[in-house]
DNA sequence: CTTCTGACTGGGA
DNA sequence: GTCCCAGCCAGAA
Protein backbone atom coordinates (compact mmCIF):
# COMPACT_ATOMS: atom_id res chain seq x y z
CA UNK A 1 0.00 0.00 0.00
CA UNK A 2 1.89 3.32 0.78
CA UNK A 3 4.90 3.79 -1.33
CA UNK A 4 6.52 6.26 -2.99
CA UNK A 5 5.22 5.31 -6.67
CA UNK A 6 5.65 7.32 -9.20
CA UNK A 7 5.39 11.12 -8.70
CA UNK A 8 2.04 9.91 -6.82
CA UNK A 9 2.79 11.14 -3.52
CA UNK A 10 -0.43 13.05 -2.36
CA UNK A 11 -1.68 9.63 -3.49
CA UNK A 12 0.64 7.57 -1.35
CA UNK A 13 -0.37 9.77 1.53
CA UNK A 14 -4.08 9.68 1.63
CA UNK A 15 -3.85 5.64 1.31
CA UNK A 16 -1.41 5.36 4.09
CA UNK A 17 -3.50 7.96 5.77
CA UNK A 18 -6.52 5.45 5.07
CA UNK A 19 -4.61 2.66 6.38
CA UNK A 20 -4.38 4.55 10.13
CA UNK A 21 -7.05 2.19 12.41
CA UNK A 22 -9.11 4.56 14.48
CA UNK A 23 -7.56 5.16 17.97
CA UNK A 24 -4.30 5.81 16.68
CA UNK A 25 -2.21 8.51 15.62
CA UNK A 26 0.98 9.19 13.25
CA UNK A 27 3.36 12.07 12.03
CA UNK A 28 4.11 13.66 9.48
CA UNK A 29 7.73 12.41 9.45
CA UNK A 30 6.70 9.29 9.80
CA UNK A 31 4.50 8.89 6.97
CA UNK A 32 6.94 10.96 4.88
CA UNK A 33 9.70 8.00 5.71
CA UNK A 34 7.57 4.80 5.04
CA UNK A 35 6.72 6.88 1.60
CA UNK A 36 10.03 8.27 0.45
CA UNK A 37 12.54 7.50 3.24
CA UNK A 38 13.33 10.94 3.72
CA UNK A 39 11.89 12.06 6.94
CA UNK A 40 12.35 15.74 5.61
CA UNK A 41 9.50 15.34 3.50
CA UNK A 42 7.44 15.90 6.70
CA UNK A 43 6.44 19.64 5.27
CA UNK A 44 5.47 17.89 2.35
CA UNK A 45 3.07 15.46 3.83
CA UNK A 46 1.38 18.39 5.34
CA UNK A 47 0.56 20.07 2.66
CA UNK A 48 -0.88 16.85 0.52
CA UNK A 49 -3.54 16.76 3.80
CA UNK A 50 -3.72 20.61 3.61
CA UNK A 51 -4.68 19.78 -0.05
CA UNK A 52 -7.12 17.38 0.59
CA UNK A 53 -10.25 16.96 -1.66
CA UNK A 54 -13.55 17.66 0.00
CA UNK A 55 -14.49 14.49 -1.80
CA UNK A 56 -12.40 11.99 0.38
CA UNK A 57 -12.06 14.51 3.23
CA UNK A 58 -14.96 11.81 4.99
CA UNK A 59 -12.01 8.88 3.98
CA UNK A 60 -8.92 9.77 4.72
CA UNK A 61 -8.69 10.48 8.46
CA UNK A 62 -6.42 13.47 8.21
CA UNK A 63 -7.17 14.63 12.13
CA UNK A 64 -4.77 10.95 12.69
CA UNK A 65 -1.77 13.24 11.76
CA UNK A 66 0.09 15.13 14.34
CA UNK A 67 3.51 16.42 14.49
CA UNK A 68 6.28 14.76 15.82
CA UNK A 69 5.52 16.48 19.27
CA UNK A 70 2.08 14.69 19.54
CA UNK A 71 0.70 18.21 19.12
CA UNK A 72 -1.26 19.65 16.43
CA UNK A 73 -0.11 21.97 14.07
CA UNK A 74 -2.84 22.63 12.01
CA UNK A 75 -3.01 26.33 10.23
CA UNK A 76 -6.13 25.41 8.52
CA UNK A 77 -9.16 27.60 9.18
CA UNK A 78 -11.36 25.38 8.15
CA UNK A 79 -10.11 21.94 9.67
CA UNK A 80 -9.34 23.67 12.97
CA UNK A 81 -7.12 22.40 15.57
CA UNK A 82 -10.11 22.41 17.85
CA UNK A 83 -12.46 19.98 15.54
CA UNK A 84 -9.07 17.89 14.88
CA UNK A 85 -8.97 17.50 19.03
CA UNK A 86 -12.76 16.35 19.17
CA UNK A 87 -12.29 13.75 16.11
CA UNK A 88 -9.65 12.11 18.01
CA UNK A 89 -11.39 12.51 21.48
CA UNK A 90 -13.60 10.65 19.98
CA UNK A 91 -11.81 7.72 18.80
CA UNK A 92 -10.39 7.21 22.42
CA UNK A 93 -7.15 9.46 22.21
CA UNK A 94 -6.31 10.92 25.20
CA UNK A 95 -4.86 14.30 25.34
CA UNK A 96 -2.32 15.69 27.77
CA UNK A 97 -2.06 18.47 30.33
CA UNK A 98 -1.30 20.93 26.92
CA UNK A 99 -3.12 18.83 24.66
CA UNK A 100 -0.94 16.39 24.20
CA UNK A 101 -1.08 13.00 22.83
CA UNK A 102 0.89 10.41 24.09
CA UNK A 103 3.13 9.19 20.82
CA UNK A 104 4.22 6.08 22.87
CA UNK A 105 0.59 5.12 23.53
CA UNK A 106 -1.31 6.20 20.51
CA UNK A 107 1.36 6.12 17.84
CA UNK A 108 0.96 4.38 14.69
CA UNK A 109 3.95 3.68 12.66
CA UNK A 110 2.72 1.19 10.00
CA UNK A 111 2.00 -1.80 11.82
CA UNK A 112 -0.67 -4.07 10.92
CA UNK A 113 -2.18 -4.94 14.16
CA UNK A 114 -5.30 -2.65 14.49
C1' DC B 1 14.24 26.55 -15.95
C1' DT B 2 14.19 29.37 -11.06
C1' DT B 3 11.64 30.75 -6.85
C1' DC B 4 8.49 30.39 -2.98
C1' DT B 5 5.80 28.28 0.15
C1' DG B 6 3.96 24.87 3.55
C1' DA B 7 -1.01 21.13 8.78
C1' DC B 8 7.30 19.58 9.81
C1' DT B 9 11.52 18.61 12.67
C1' DG B 10 15.43 19.26 15.62
C1' DG B 11 18.38 21.98 18.12
C1' DG B 12 19.47 26.15 20.65
C1' DA B 13 17.86 30.25 23.56
C1' DG C 1 8.67 23.56 30.29
C1' DT C 2 8.00 27.05 25.91
C1' DC C 3 9.64 30.10 22.01
C1' DC C 4 12.63 31.06 17.93
C1' DC C 5 15.71 29.93 13.91
C1' DA C 6 17.54 27.25 10.14
C1' DG C 7 17.21 22.99 7.23
C1' DC C 8 14.63 19.74 4.89
C1' DC C 9 11.48 17.80 0.56
C1' DA C 10 7.83 17.97 -3.02
C1' DG C 11 4.72 20.59 -5.69
C1' DA C 12 2.74 24.88 -7.75
C1' DA C 13 3.53 29.61 -9.98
Amino acid sequence: MGRAEDGNFFESVYALVRCIPAGRVTTYGTIAGLLTGRQGAARTVGWALHGLPEEIVDEVPWWRVINAQGRISTSCEIHSAGEQRDRLESEGIVFGANDRVDLSRFGWWGDDEQ
